[in-house]
DNA sequence: GAGGGGGCTTGACCTGGAACAAGCATCGGC
DNA sequence: GCCGATGCTTGTTCCAGGTCAAGCCCCCTC
């Protein structure tokens, strides 16, 4: 139960005036004016290194971050120890969501590389969406597209077999690396196969062998943690193939 | 995409002052004054009869719907027509926080049985959430509610087995039911066994079979639809099992 | 109260993915 | 360059839950 601490590290100006992640990110659609009033607010980063949390579960809730560079897990734990992942987050996708519901974080976040994120003292946030309707407007649609992001999660845990699980997850990494300027088809996975299994509701070694057979198929090519896309389009068929 | 047309059923004078679900829905822990303002907002009511839908996915997004008598099932479908029931939604329960990301509802919301609503106009209550801090922050932890009941679906849906998922979700409806006064071992369910399949990431004949086991073992007495919970222990066993 | 249909139960069989196990890359530390 | 740890692959076996099929129950309608 320790308290996120945020680290001032040294005199930051400007955080989202000048960030490339502008229009991913919370300042979507502000005017200049609107994101200098959020500049103030997001006043300081913090870096995590890779492995460590960013929070754990039952931590006080303070803040919201987001996350500038690097990659992260969120995942729960039940009391028997049972570990599900519940989502990556990459640049420009907000941690800690779950916290504003009881004041306490309810789930990890952990770093899956050395990582930087800005620090959004939540209460100062919910005050200057007061005044900023836009800002409130933003913000209500980034919490609603994650409860959307959940249900399909919760539609390929329970009703895709392995392979689509497999395929949807690898087309909306993709989708996500792409609208960050990263290629289509080319990947780098930051996370075992493990996480990638808990995720998806699948074992690692089923995670592997999925891998293998799209390999033979012709649909990926698998080096490790490196992807590439050979047939995008097979991808996608195998998502929507209707299940019989 | 038809749009959701609230009907407006005689002079309703004030919808949450003299609400008793107050304490559950969206005016909890506002001021007497505060939750007058909400009744110049929440001015229309709207009858669901059972089988119908109250929302679909693409419907234009205008309100928030709280679940006034009643009892509803929420759904999206996958192009090949595979479902998923994303939750199932009671008395001061919340309907449509989905559709505030694209302004398009994401999922179906279908009456299981006659079921009444209140129409939240949602630009609406954006604008009164500049003005009332409180009304804004709880809007907020609801939202934050869904993320995190969502995250605990994840969890089920990704690493339990059968037995724990069914004992999870009874334990789930009779906590839920019990905060609106109902006995915390008696329930009847709203959903056919398919539709807590979908729920559940089963198929029917293993909720069935589900249901008869835990009958055999004393844990439950089921008829039909009619549900006893015997032994509430061993359902809490169940769930919190370490599995293996 | 007869007939029909939707929903539920139960049985038999099958299969996709889990479990277990062995061995192989890759990487970091010394 | 060696060594150990961690993560990944692949093979084999097994079983929980899916699938298919048959029949029952309950309610609704006429």
């Amino acid at each position: 139960m320790t308290v996120a601490t945020p680290v001032r590290i040294g005199p930051i100006k400007a955080a989202c005036s000048n960030c490339n992640l502008r229009e991913l990110c919370l300042p979507v659609g502000l005017s200049t004016e609107q994101v200098g009033q959020l500049d103030e607010l997001v006043a300081s980063r913090r870096t995590v290194p890779r492995g460590e949390t960013l929070f754990r579960t039952g931590d006080s809730f303070q803040s919201l971050f987001a996350v500038r560079t690097g990659f992260f897990k969120t995942c729960i734990s039940a009391e028997d120890g049972r570990d599900q992942v519940t989502g990556f987050q990459m640049s420009g996708e907000l941690l800690g969501l779950d916290g504003i519901s009881t004041d306490r974080h309810a789930c990890d976040a952990v770093a899956l590389e050395d990582s930087t994120v800005c620090v959004i003292p939540f209460h100062d946030l919910e005050g200057l969406s007061l005044q900023i309707s836009e800002l409130q407007r933003v913000f209500h649609k980034i919490m609603s597209r994650e409860i959307v992001r959940d249900h399909g999660v919760m539609l390929l845990l329970g009703s895709m077999r392995a392979e689509e699980r497999v395929a949807a997850f690898l087309l909306n990494l993709t989708q996500r690396l792409h609208a960050r300027g990263f290629s289509r088809s080319e990947l780098v996975l930051r996370m075992t196969r493990e996480e990638i299994g808990s995720y998806l509701g699948l074992k690692l070694e089923t995670v592997s062998r999925t891998f293998s057979r799209l390999q033979d198929d012709g649909v990926l090519e698998v080096k490790q943690r490196q992807i590439r896309i050979v047939d995008q389009d097979a991808l996608r068929q195998i998502v929507n193939a209707s299940s019989c």
